[in-house]
DNA sequence: ATGTTGATCTTCT
DNA sequence: GAAGATCAACATC
C-alpha cells in the first residue's frame, strides 16, 4: 500500500477504521529490540461524543494524545499497574481512537516473554488483552504522544510503526466493549472487532463494578 | 470451565 | 473519595 492510501484510511473515524486494523502489524523498537506483531482485535473509541470514551469529559492532561493528528500512538496508564495502547485516527482533533487488544507475534517472542516476566505460557496468549499487548510491545507513558510511522519500527532511537493496513476489510466479527461500564458498554456501541478463529482474542467479560473491601478498623 | 478477589495508584469529581 | 478501556491467582463446580 503507498502512503497516500495508507494516510486516507487513517482518517478514517474509529468504527469504519477498526476493520482495516485487523491483520495490520503493529511494531515497536524499543530499548534496541524489535517486535512485530499481526492485529487480531481491537475496539473503537469514537471520541468527545462516545461516553466509553476517555475523550467523553474532554482534553485533559492525561487524555491530551488522543486529540492529535492520525497516527499517535496514546498510551496510558490504569489500575495503577497497567498500560494500554491506542492508535489515534479520523481527522485531527476529533479524539477518534482505536484501542489495540489482541496480536499474534511474528517477530521477537522472546523479547515477549522477557517483557511478560519470562511467561512461559503459550504463545497465542502473550498478547492476548491490552495490557499484555502494552507490555509486550514495551509501550508505556515514555511513548504517548509518538507517531507510528508507516512501515516497520526501526533504530536508532525508539520507535513505532504500523503496516499493512487492509485494503478492504476482512471478515470479521463485532461485539460490545470488554471492560467498558455505563452507556457506552451497551450493545448500541458494538465497537469490538475481532477476526474469528483467532486464539489470540481475549476472552470476552462484561464490565462489573468491583466491590472493595471494607476499610480495615 | 466459570466466578471471585487482591494488587496498586492516577485521575477526575 | 471513587472508579478505572486489567490481569493473575485462587475458589468452587
Amino acid at each position: 500500500m503507498d502512503q497516500g492510501e495508507h494516510r486516507r484510511l487513517l482518517g478514517l473515524a474509529a468504527p469504519e477504521f477498526c476493520p482495516h486494523l485487523l491483520g495490520a502489524r503493529v511494531s515497536s523498537f524499543i530499548d534496541g529490540q524489535l517486535v512485530v506483531i499481526e492485529l487480531t482485535e481491537v475496539e473503537a473509541y469514537a471520541g468527545a461524543a462516545d461516553p466509553g470514551s476517555h475523550a467523553y469529559r474532554g482534553k485533559t492532561a492525561r487524555n491530551a494524545a488522543l486529540f492529535g493528528p492520525p497516527g499517535t500512538a496514546y498510551v496510558y496508564f490504569t489500575y495503577g499497574m497497567h498500560h494500554c495502547a491506542n492508535v489515534v485516527c479520523g481527522e485531527d482533533g476529533t479524539a477518534s481512537a482505536v484501542l489495540l487488544r489482541a496480536g499474534k507475534i511474528i517477530t521477537g517472542e522472546a523479547t515477549v516473554r522477557a517483557r511478560r516476566g519470562n511467561n512461559t505460557g503459550p504463545a497465542h496468549l502473550l498478547l492476548s488483552g491490552p495490557a499484555r499487548l502494552a507490555q509486550g510491545l514495551g509501550l508505556s507513558l515514555e511513548h504517548n504522544g509518538k507517531q507510528y510511522m508507516h512501515g516497520t519500527a526501526r533504530g536508532p532511537g525508539p520507535s513505532l510503526g504500523l503496516e499493512s493496513l487492509a485494503t478492504s476489510a476482512p471478515e470479521h466479527s463485532t461485539g460490545p466493549r470488554t471492560g467498558v461500564s455505563g452507556p457506552g458498554g451497551t450493545e448500541a456501541y458494538p465497537y469490538r472487532y475481532w477476526l474469528p478463529g483467532e486464539p489470540s482474542v481475549s476472552r470476552y467479560r462484561r464490565a462489573a463494578p468491583r466491590v472493595r473491601p471494607s476499610p480495615g478498623v
